[in-house]
DNA sequence: AGGCAAAACGGACTATGGTCCGCTTTCTAT
DNA sequence: ATAGAAAGCGGACCATAGTCCGTTTTGCCT
């Protein structure tokens, strides 16, 4: 008999084999094993992931890629449990409150999350998974609070707009280098969205 | 008799050697030279510009601290002919024009050249020279004529909010991977600038 | 069960960024 | 002009990201 498995299973996500899955469970775990260790990001090298992990160089980067690959690959753990409390945690950050409100509390979450893991988020580059997976959910809920709120004109070009300040690269710019407080920089970001904002509201 | 140097030089700057000054340009010549020849940043190393210079890579190391260092220095050539057509070219860009169009002006032309030099921009990373020298030039600029226009609030904190989407990582996230046209990104940034000073202008 | 093709493995190897330290050049004071 | 010290030089050396390819494992099929 030929029992399971009857659907041929779409091509295009051949099935993982056990061994491969092992592995990158195994590689994960390394890698956040020794990001706590050293605490930070800064050396976790390829060779002491592999060896932690049980496995050779070449196995890393068949499953992740890259360094970039591997980091963003951990990012995305993280990044899961901040969306879920996005789409179902409570208000004003969950579903619930109204969409301005919310609009404020993502912003405000978001930057607190880019700012802790801001490593991270630096050594996984612009690599792939985040460039895809973070980048569009964040997106994607910014232009339906957009949206939600009444706002005309280009949604998605004032989405981005409103989550430009809120990178990284731009946050750390803000906090490390001038040395601006983070109460002054979400109150910035408050009259920003505002600002924004206020055009469509008042006038309809 | 002891003739010319009559003042100390007031240290802080020790005076450049006369054979470090003459390897800095050098370097810097064949950097750019290898730029050109292979057509991008990358597959330029260190090993050949140094060689490409007739020097040893130590130097290279002495006088750019790193390949970021380098790249930022590179970088700082073009910026200052485009620092100058800001500061006294011709308007809009120019002074001369209202400030909302020179403003406009600005982002547009800030763009372009972001856009053009992506590629060294990303190279230089976070690395001193741009960080301070372009990051300070174009966020004091920005504020400046925000000021000049009228905007209340924290302007500090607006331009920031206004420069974060003229940024390489956003406006490449845009261009290659969204596939979003550059006129569309370009009316999207007018937008928001009308709209973060419109409420200044209109309710005085 | 046994065989077979595809997938995965792993470690030696390469390329490149970055460091180190003994030697050389430059500058200044005499 | 000369000597001495400070600054600069350069290439051998190290660490780490990333590649390659012969060998091993897996899972399906008869």
């Amino acid at each position: 008999m030929d029992g399971l498995r009857v659907l041929p299973l779409l091509d295009g996500e051949p099935v993982e084999r056990s061994d491969a899955a092992r592995n990158r469970e195994a590689l994960l775990a390394a890698a956040e094993e020794l990001v706590h260790e050293r605490c930070g990001v800064h050396g976790v090298t390829m060779d002491k992931v592999a060896a932690r992990a049980g496995v050779g160089k070449g196995t890393v980067y068949r499953r992740f890629e890259s360094r970039e690959g591997l980091m963003a690959a951990l990012l995305n753990r993280s990044e899961t449990a901040w969306q879920q409390s996005v789409l179902s945690g409570p208000p004003p950050l969950g579903p619930g409150a109204p969409p301005l409100e919310r609009l404020l509390a993502f912003g405000h979450s978001r930057m607190e999350t880019n700012l802790l893991h801001g490593d991270l988020i630096q050594a996984a580059g612009q690599s792939g998974a985040r460039a895809y997976a973070a980048v569009s959910f964040v997106a994607m809920h910014v232009r339906y609070l957009l949206t939600e709120i009444g706002v005309r004109g280009d949604v998605p070009i004032l989405a981005t707009a409103l989550l430009a300040p809120l990178e990284i690269v731009i946050l750390q710019q803000q906090t490390h280098i001038e040395q601006v407080p983070l109460e002054r920089i979400r109150r910035g970001w408050d009259d920003l969205v505002r600002r924004v904002v206020s055009v469509d509201v008042v006038a309809p």
